[in-house]
DNA sequence: TCTGGGGTCCTGACCCTG
DNA sequence: TCTGCAGGGTCAGGACCC
């Protein structure tokens, strides 16, 4: 199959604990673990060290901490991980232009027209993970495949592994020809498909289906209407092998938000309000620096026995100010009732539209105060910090409590530990 | 036992309109 | 004018991913 396409997933290994332990030379070895340190706080990554004891990303710190009390705990430092996941995802893109980044550690590559230039699909692989280590000191696993799905499967089959006896280094690169998929993929287990979580495993299993060979064998039928149209279709599409979707770079964004898991529930309206302010400010100002706007402005609240609901408005016009933003979350705000306890609040705007397409709003005639406000505050912020400026409601006895992408981003910190 | 934050996508209910 | 229906938009919630 010469016009087949060339797909690599490259998924850096354990990348905080690894970045961490790259800075720290006195870390390396040891079991680390990166995340929220607070009661409500979760594993982040965790050394290969730490996974020996059955630490895994996900799970809560406290429940770490009982399995690996000897640890090193991180809280992370979401700025140091960004600069250097830019300068690995620029590695990717001296190969090709085609790099999808996933999240801050892994990608996939389209190298279909790369193969001339650079080799193989197999050299290439082997290529960047030299190139990784060389200049950043991180190790990295790489899948080949021809479609995407399956490039991420293989690796994963790549990946050090933790055992017993301590980590094992794994493959490095895992290849699976196009002639190769089916025997490749037929033997793993069902949920290791994409698109199989708990839920969808358990409706699986009540079908008897357990591996992915099961789900190819099952009638499209039948799987639709266990799963819906969607998934029914998309999975068993991929137990076959089939995933036509391509390497897509520059991916704009459908939705931006911040949300915030509070160490102590929230009782009272007027300090939700203060949170909402800040959550809104921050969700604003992103909006403001990716040069979008939005219609569609929801709120989340997670109560203390862990019900969420959302409410959701989509204003005639696209917005991304503070001012309107908070003014759109306060309405569906005020229909909650924040008595029994609220443990996490949440912003989010979607049905973004570029700028140059956002129109004049009836705020923007009757109260264009707003509007040159909104672009000094940005000025101050460019020139001085994300803190050296803010609403009057958020300063407290340490400055502006601002909100910044990355904050507190896997629960709230030791300090907010409820004693 | 305790469950983060930032996203995407899908589904079903409901309402409006033609 | 009423009814049925289809289609689109909105809203809320769920599931999933890293």
């Amino acid at each position: 199959m010469a016009n087949a396409r060339t797909i690599l997933h490259v998924d850096m290994d354990a990348f905080y604990a690894s970045v961490e332990q790259r800075r720290r030379p006195e870390l390396r070895g040891r079991p680390v673990v990166v995340g929220g340190a607070g009661a409500r706080g979760v594993v982040a990554a965790a050394s290969y060290e730490a996974r020996v004891y059955g630490v895994r990303s996900a799970m809560p710190s406290v429940q770490a901490q009982r399995l690996c009390p000897h640890a090193v705990f991180l809280d992370g430092d979401h700025a140091h991980y960004a600069e250097v996941s830019q300068r690995i995802m620029a590695i990717f893109e001296s190969f090709t232009p085609l790099v999808e980044p996933l999240s801050l550690d892994e990608a996939f590559l389209d190298v279909t027209g790369a193969r001339r230039l650079h080799g193989d699909g197999p050299a290439i692989a082997a290529a960047i993970r030299q190139t990784v280590l060389d200049q950043e000191g991180l190790t990295c696993s790489v899948g080949v495949a021809t479609t995407k799905f399956v490039a991420k499967l293989a690796s994963e089959a790549a990946k050090p592994t933790a055992t017993p006896q301590g980590p094992q280094p794994g493959l490095g690169v895992k290849v699976v020809p196009a002639d190769g998929v089916l025997d490749f993929l037929h033997p793993l287990p069902v949920q290791a498909l994409w698109g199989v979580g708990p839920k969808t495993l358990e409706r699986l299993q009540r079908l008897g289906v357990r591996t992915v060979a099961d789900l190819a064998a099952m009638e499209e039928r039948a799987l639709v209407a266990a799963l819906g149209q969607a998934s029914g279709r998309h999975l068993r599409a991929l137990a076959h092998g089939i995933d036509p979707r391509p390497v897509v770079p520059d991916h704009a964004a459908k939705s931006i938000g911040h949300e915030e898991t509070f160490a102590h529930d929230r009782h009272d309206r007027a300090r939700l309000d203060a949170d909402l302010v800040r959550l809104g400010d921050a969700v604003a100002s992103r909006l403001r620096a990716a040069r979008v706007a939005g219609r569609t402005v929801s709120i989340k609240v997670r109560f203390n026995d862990f019900r969420t609901i959302t409410r959701s408005t989509t204003l005639p016009v696209p917005v991304d100010t503070g001012h309107d933003v908070v003014r759109a979350a306060r309405r569906l705000l005020e229909q909650v009732d924040p008595t029994p306890g609220v443990r996490l609040l949440g912003i989010h705007v979607s049905q973004l539209v570029e700028d140059a397409a956002r129109q004049l709003s009836f705020d923007d005639l009757v109260e264009p105060a707003w509007s040159e406000a909104t672009g000094a505050v940005d000025a101050i912020r460019a020139r001085f910090g994300a803190s050296a400026i803010g609403p009057a409601s958020l300063v407290g006895p340490d400055g502006i409590r601002v909100k910044r992408r990355g904050d507190q981003q896997w629960g709230p910190g030791d300090r907010d530990r409820p004693r």
